[in-house]
DNA sequence: AGCACGCCGACT
DNA sequence: GTCGGCGTGCTC
């Protein structure tokens, strides 16, 4: 008899598809098959459930079964259905990025048949052996033991696994030999009186068991913060660990990996971005060899196989994964730690394609399937994480707050000061975009041998070049934006979809030659800089200064090692990196930072500022300026930011929030919409966002254009859904995709494309 | 995601 | 008259 399997496959689909298997073999849910689909393509698809009754259509056959073994665990798979839910996308979209591409085998059967006998001979290798593992049955009664017992050998073992590592918690019997000089007589006189746990593990192949027991030097102020991480993860909250550049978070989230890895539990180190992964992957493997593994983007199709096996495998050797949000996807059995650092970094959401998770809260439900520990780092933490981790009126917190101290010795940060603008101007002390006083600041810290960092959000020589004329500005034929004139290239360039066309000097509608550039960015900076300080070598770093990202770490690595004296750059020289030698940093129009139509503006940009003063000031004796230009020296963002006060921060801004019901207050989804005429986006949304005001409780904001409102000849509208907190998002969401339904049916929409945006950014 | 089917412009 | 553009629908 043939059983009907429901597979999965890799597209956008509402639902599994439904295959029938006729062989005596057993599938199991998570096991990858190959299936034929469509009149000649085959695809990798994955078991997903099965039944025995006969669907009302035709079914094809499974072609063939990959591994003996499901690839997937059943905690990945749950993961995926609620990203699926969460993030309103198919389940098929949800595979397609959760899956190592290398083992979605498409196309011709020989690819499978190669794969097929690989895999099975890799799984194999990698399958762990089992050792013994102890555990105190009773913390109470353990120490009353070894009060009271006048067994020597036995309360000498109980007291050291009581000081080792405490009670119901496990340890290998071969690490508490070592240190104790048990026997295992002695260990089965306590498992016979019910004071041990004896339990079969995977080996745990660790070089260093040593180092296990030897507690790393924390300063008392980490120590404090990781024995209050300990209490938060007691209580079963993820932990907000908040903690300025160079308090030495590194320090503490090593040593809660040390702890998790003498409970044989995995880790997982989430950073935002690649270039960081390379610099911690380093500090980790240096503190645990043999037990690292950094997984990027930047990893090949053949590695990223190879570390799936082997974290499926639970191969020590990659006990420790250090990576970038598709790490998260990796298949995690024994998960105890999970680290998600520079938590407010917004690179942490994906926006494009589908699925729009948020790899921290994503990781944050992980860790809730896998009853794993998170802790959340970060000098200025997101507001919503921020406002999870501070107690209610009630007293308690859905998070764990825990602040960890400067050091006294290193107190040493950088000074920021605001420049008047208005006033620059009114004294005509203005040289470009620069101040006077911005200048002699420049000046000053080059005399000093020391070096300069120049902060714009914004590449490209200028954002506009209109006509002094007519008016006239260039704009993109697909794009609803003005052209970014590159100077360097002599280009005027769409930001949105690459298309450029030569710059030429005279104005293509009245002929004036009188251009005018609009609009500031690094490229600008660069230039001028460069002019006015001939004798210093001034380099600029952002997207479109070198390719590749290689070319761009080299960049920083120069600046690093003093080879310039002045860098320019984007956001992207915010992380990363640790420049020692910075006596300035300048920040040539920080209102643009402040000003962006976005309730995330504010807090974007207190972040981000932080973060790159953060560069500066980290040296023992020495104090980096931050200057900020202004023409709004009142500003209240600004000058907190000026005094230090991020407490005042948060509290104003979440009062902003709750005033106008923002998150963390409100939900948010973004809908977008898609089409090529714009007639047919404006009518399709403004339909949907009718249907949306009949829900009640919610927010509808609506339809409107987004700042773009049309890229590659594509038109775009969207709606703004606010709704509050505790709002059942499951009848919300069915609610939605009800008027999807209805909104499909109709044949003038056709052609629109529909996007949501979850708790967007 | 592909790939086929289908309805409107420039070609032998 | 047809060749072919891409816009839309279906794939178990």
């Amino acid at each position: 008899m043939s059983i009907f399997v429901h597979v999965l496959l890799p597209l956008r689909l509402s639902r599994p598809f439904t295959y029938h298997f006729d062989e005596a073999t057993s599938l199991k849910r998570g096991q990858r098959v190959v299936v034929p689909f469509g009149k000649r393509k085959r695809y990798t698809g994955i078991v997903w459930s099965a039944s025995v009754d006969k669907p009302p259509y035709e079914t094809k056959a499974i072609e063939g079964v990959f591994d003996d073994e499901p690839v997937l665990t059943e905690i990945q798979l749950n993961l995926w259905e609620w990203l699926a839910a969460h993030y309103m996308t198919s389940l098929g979209e949800v595979m397609r990025t959760a899956m190592v591409s290398g083992l979605l085998i498409e196309d011709e059967l020989s690819a499978f048949d190669s794969e097929h006998s690989s895999s099975e001979v890799m799984l194999e290798k990698a399958l762990p052996k089992n050792e013994s593992w102890v555990e105190l049955v009773d913390g109470e009664t353990a120490w009353r033991f070894v009060e009271d017992s006048k067994a020597v050998k036995q309360v000498e073992l109980v007291k050291g696994l009581l000081e080792l590592i405490g009670p119901d918690k496990p340890i290998p019997w071969r690490e508490l030999q070592q240190v104790t000089r048990s026997t295992v007589a002695v260990r089965n006189a306590l498992v016979k009186k019910g004071m041990l746990l004896l339990s079969e593990r995977p080996i745990e192949r660790l070089k260093h068991s040593s180092s296990l027991f030897k507690p790393f030097e924390l300063t008392d102020a980490q120590q404090r913060a990781f024995k209050s991480i300990e209490e938060g993860f007691e209580a079963k909250k993820p932990v907000v660990l908040k903690g300025v550049t160079g308090s030495g978070k590194t320090e503490v989230y090593m040593q809660l990996i040390e702890k998790a890895l003498i409970q044989s539990g995995q880790v997982l180190y989430l950073l935002p971005e690649i270039a960081l992964t390379e610099a911690l992957t380093l500090r980790v493997s240096a503190r645990f060899p043999e037990k690292v593994l950094a997984y990027n983007s930047a990893l090949n199709k053949a590695k990223r196989v190879e570390a799936w096996h082997k974290v499926l495998a639970l191969d020590p050797s990659v006990q420790i994964v250090v990576g970038s949000r598709s790490a998260l996807f990796l298949p995690f059995s024994n998960l105890s730690l999970i680290i998600v650092d520079e938590e407010h970094d917004t690179s942490f959401k994906q926006a494009d394609p589908a699925p729009r998770y948020h790899a921290r809260d994503t990781a944050i439900y992980l860790a809730q399937l896998c009853k794993a520990s998170i802790v959340l780092g970060s000098a200025t933490p997101s507001l919503e994480t921020y406002y999870n981790a501070t107690p209610t009126a009630a007293g308690s917190s859905k998070y764990a707050l825990v602040n960890l101290q400067q050091r006294y010795a290193e107190a040493v940060s950088t000074q920021i000061e605001l420049i008047d603008l208005r006033e620059e101007y009114k004294r005509k002390r203005m040289h470009g975009f620069f101040s006077q006083t911005l200048l002699d600041l420049l000046d000053e810290t080059l005399q000093r041998g020391e070096q300069a960092l120049f902060f714009q959000n914004r590449r490209g020589y200028s954002t506009l070049i209109s006509c002094q004329s007519c008016g006239h500005v260039k704009r993109c034929q697909s794009c609803d934006v003005g052209l970014t004139y590159h100077k360097g290239e002599s280009v005027l360039r769409c930001h949105y979809c690459g298309f450029q066309e030569p710059f030429t000097v005279k104005c293509s509608a009245c002929g004036s030659h009188e251009l005018h550039e609009q609009g500031l960015g690094t490229e600008q900076l660069e230039w001028y800089l460069s002019e006015r300080y001939p004798q210093h070598s001034v380099i600029r770093v952002d997207s479109d200064s070198g390719a590749s990202l290689s070319k761009r770490l080299k960049a920083l690595k120069d600046f690093e090692a003093q080879r310039h004296q002045v860098l320019v750059g984007t956001q992207m020289i915010s992380k990363g990196i640790d420049f020692s030698n910075i006596g300035l940093i300048g920040v040539v129009q920080v209102d643009q930072l402040l000003y962006r139509a976005d309730y995330r503006a504010q807090e974007q940009a207190f972040q981000m500022l932080l973060q790159v003063a953060g560069r500066g000031g980290r040296h023992a004796d020495k104090s980096a300026t931050m200057a900020l230009q202004t023409f709004d020296p009142g500003n209240r963002v600004l000058n907190l930011l000026v005094q230090g006060d991020d407490k005042n921060f948060y509290r104003s801004e979440l009062e902003e929030r709750k005033q106008f019901f923002y998150p963390p207050f409100s939900r948010m989804i973004r809908i977008q919409f898609r089409a090529k005429s714009e007639s047919v986006v404006w009518d399709g949304a403004s339909w949907f966002a009718k249907a949306l005001k009949q829900i009640e409780e919610i927010h509808v904001l609506g339809n409107d254009s987004p700042i773009v409102s049309k890229i590659r000849d594509q038109h775009y509208q969207q709606i703004l859904i606010k709704y509050p907190k505790q709002f059942p998002l499951q009848t919300l969401k069915a609610q939605i995709q009800k008027i999807q339904h209805s909104f499909e049916s109709i044949g003038a929409f056709q052609s629109i494309r529909i996007a949501y945006h979850v708790d967007h950014i």
